[in-house]
DNA sequence: ATAATTGCAAACACTTTGCACCTGT
DNA sequence: ACAGGTGCAAAGTGTTTGCAATTAT
């Protein structure tokens, strides 16, 4: 049985109010501290770790990052069942309609037998916003 | 300038020979050490951050695991240009043909605004050969 | 000769764990 | 009362680094 905590909730009642971004262990921890919370890592750490089990979270890594990441589940959405996009540069993370996800999934079990995972599979890249502010910085156009 | 040294070609000429493969620092030294070579773990990684460097590798975190895994990059391919599947039982990779890779990055551009980036995108799953396996042992089939 | 590479041990960053103490029910 | 949660410090894991010794050119 699994008591209601003040940590617990403070933790997944942030996800639930940023559910398109991703956090960091240190993260949330900063976010706690500078809300005048006193928690410690080990803490944060047991928490994300129980909220992933209980698929509240889900985590994942990156290449470039050593750090985890995880971000808001929203119940009922069925992550299993549709394709992500990750930008690169913020975090995040758009879930792609299930239409497009049923054809490449069909295309890509015929042509090369492979059974698509949706849940662990990204497609990583730039958002609009960051695209423009990367299109910014260039001084080129930006494309409609 | 750089020097052509017997650790550094031993591991080039591994990957080569396993270019639909991947393989973390732990895997080469001890393919290295039963090979008979004596070799250092800082030397390991020194080497393959090197090749990642020079893009005769491509480095890549996954979720549930925690060591860096190393890909050759068949010079010519241009991986950038089309999207990787990866079966999350065995590490192989498959290169998709650039078509549907075209396909989906213009759905995708018009529908989210978002520009996908191939190098660092993967679709995981279970290959062919893995999926054969894990039906073998369940007696019945896994996803559709 | 001399610049790059290596081995070694120590340092690192992030995460996990053992245990005594504290909290929620 | 007592299962479950927390803080602390210590241990783990994978990777990086400083430096003296070695090797390739």
């Amino acid at each position: 049985m699994k008591y209601k905590t003040k940590n617990r909730d403070w933790i997944e009642r942030y996800f639930a109010a940023h559910a398109d971004e991703r956090a960091r262990a240190k993260d949330i921890y900063e976010k706690m501290t500078a809300d005048g919370l006193s928690i410690n890592m080990a803490t944060v750490y047991r928490n994300l770790d129980r909220l992933e089990e209980e698929n509240v979270l889900k985590a994942y890594k990156t290449a470039g990052e050593d750090e985890k990441f995880y971000q808001y589940m929203r119940p009922g959405m069925d992550c299993g069942s549709h394709l992500h996009l990750m930008c690169s540069r913020c975090g995040r993370i758009i879930h792609m309609d299930i239409g497009l996800m049923n054809e490449i999934s069909e295309y890509v079990i015929n042509e090369y037998g492979f059974t698509i995972d949706c849940g662990h599979s990204v497609l990583a890249g730039l958002c609009r916003e960051c695209q423009m502010k990367s299109e910014d910085k260039k001084g080129k156009m930006i494309h409609a």
